[in-house]
Order: C-alpha cells, then structure tokens, then sequence
DNA sequence: GCGTAATTCTTGAAGCTTAAACTATCTGCC
DNA sequence: GGCAGATAGTTTAAGCTTCAAGAATTACGC
C-alpha cells in the first residue's frame, strides 16, 4: 500500500473506500459462485478437483513439458502444493516425471497419453459449463468486463509492485 | 448446465465459448491476486487468516448475533467448515457461543468485546488494502466494473437456477 | 578447485474445505 | 402420546494450501 496515495484517499474520500469494498465484495462473490460450480461438477461428473484439472491444463498446453516450478508460478499456488498434487496425478497414470540429465534438481512434468484423453473430455466439459454460466451476459457486456478486468488487474499488480520496492 | 443451450452455443458460436473462458480466467486471476495479498497480510500484520477475518465480519454485521446456520448461508461455506472455525475463534476468545433455550438444537455466535475490538483494528486495515489495490481505477471505472458484475452475477444465479430446476 | 550462495524441490505442521454419515432436537400428524 | 420426517450441528476422511525448514544440486567468485 502506498502510504502517501492511501492517506490521500482517506482524508479525501471516505465514501470511496466503501465503494471499493462493495466491488471486491462483488468481484469475489461472482468468483466463488463460478468455482463452486466448477468444483462441484468436475467431482460429480469426472471425480476429479479444479487443482488437478488446471495441473493438467497447464501441461496440456506445454507438450514439451513443465518443471514443478514452473508450473507454480503459472498457477500462482506453492511449490509444496504442486509437489502433492503432482505425485497424486502421477500415481493415477495422468501425468508422468523425469529429472534432468543436465540440472538433476528439476523435474520435469507432462501428460501420459491418458492423461491427455482424460483432459481433453473434462476440457470439452468445462468449457460448456462456463459458456452456459456466462452466457447471460452479452458479447458487448462480456468485452466491456473483460477491458475492465485488464484494468482492474494492472491496478493490483501497480500496487503490489510498489510495495515490493517500498 | 442447460443441454439445449450448450448444444446450441456449441454448434453456433464456438468462437463464443473461448471468449467466455478468457473472461472466466481473467475474472480469476483478478480475484486470486487481491485475495492472496490480502491473506499474506493478515497473516503478516495480525497473524490471522481470511477465513477467521470473514467469520468476525459477518459476526459484526449482526450485533444481536447470528447462528452457525446463518453464517455458513452467509460465507458460503458448508456447515462443518463454521463448526471448526468457530471452534478455533472461540478457543481465542474472540467470539462466544450460546445454545438458544428455545431451541436447543441452534448456537448462536456473537462477538465478544475483545474480537470486536480486535475486528475493528482488521477491518480498518483491509479497507486500506482494497482502497490501495482497487486505487488505480477511476471512480467511472469502478462504477462500471460493479455494474458489469452484477450482471455477471445474474448471469450466474439464472444459470444455476436453471439447472436446480432441470 | 573450493566454499558460499542461490536454486529446485520435498517434508512437516497447521489450518481450511468439502461431502457424507451421524447425533440431537424439533415439528407435524395421527 | 408417539412416530416420521425435517432441521441444526458435529464428526470423519480426504484433499488442498501455506509457510518454514531442510536436502540436494548447481553457479559463482576467488
């Protein structure tokens, strides 16, 4: 938080913090409401969670394959995280490992030929279901939000780089 | 998901689906980059989490209190997850429990002085941070975004209800 | 070459989350 | 009264998630 820009706000604005309270507000309950669904359906319909799909998600979109670090940057979670769900998805057949001949501290990750069949069924899935859950909306409003999202995002990583200079 | 209206959104706009996707993992990625600064710091400034934060916010809102029922509608959690967080925040001394004479099935939570006092010291904070996060974003902007997204949200709410009744 | 620092990944402890099964209580109907 | 079904909460097992500490390996500086 930029000290100067949030005392500024504050002396100036006090309604405008409530305001952006209401957005977050709003912005999470659409997110949740999404994921909620999502989770519930890929358990229900693939017995599978939304960290294991959006693993294979990535791989799926790197066929030479991805270390477990970058593969946590992508999904912006832990290294420890990925290191379970990796040896779960590899116990299951969906994805297999192999370390480094030239930096044997890297594991390399990438789908098994099931996993990309089963991938490509709950991808398939997948996007009809969001497609169906934002479908209410129309092209011009879906194009408007999006803008907005990009704005909304710079907005944070703005801020976020700022404190991390601070 | 409704089967004619996917089928149909498939067979006539499979352009469309990729739009709503990118909409979807922009809308995620908004929310997911807040959300983890925002738990970084209360762990960091008042050694506590999102979920404890949520629960006291709701408890605050509700001075004559709410019951564990009330709060998992409200949080949008199930009802063995409030169980254990409201374990652990009475275990603090933050909010107390009461098992109501007339129906003794029902406990209600309410905050007790020392988590509304260590709640309000919180809640000034997490304002700061949404204001300074949400900052870059023009008044006009913000106005827009949380239009949008009450759109959104009904887009989702119609879908889902949709589906509950198919 | 050799030691220090950085990088990559794993482990462990704690907490969050869910669904499903369970207990306790209440409501309504005979 | 007494039983059937509904409701409120708890428990359990499994998985997800993080941070912090640690192991293995590599890179760098001298």
């Amino acid at each position: 938080m930029n000290a100067v820009d949030a005392e500024t706000a504050l002396a100036d604005q006090p309604e405008g913090h409530k305001d952006e309270l209401r957005l977050w507000l709003r912005l999470l309950t659409c997110t949740t409401l999404v994921e909620s669904e999502i989770r519930r359906r890929l358990r229900q319909d693939f017995a599978t969670t939304l960290p294991r799909f959006d693993l294979l998600a990535a791989l799926e979109r790197a066929p030479e394959g991805l270390t477990l670090g970058e593969i946590s940057r992508r999904m912006m979670v832990s290294n420890g995280n990925v290191t379970g769900l990796a040896a779960r998805l590899e116990e299951e057949g969906l994805i297999a490992r192999r370390t480094e001949a030239h930096d044997r501290r890297v594991a390399t990750l990438r789908l098994t030929p099931r996993g990309r069949r089963e991938f490509a069924r709950q991808s398939a899935a997948h996007e009809g279901w969001i497609a169906a859950l934002l479908g209410g909306l129309a092209p011009e409003e879906r194009a408007a939000l999006m803008q907005l999202l990009g704005r909304a995002k710079a907005s944070v990583r703005a801020a976020l780089t700022e404190e991390d200079q601070a």
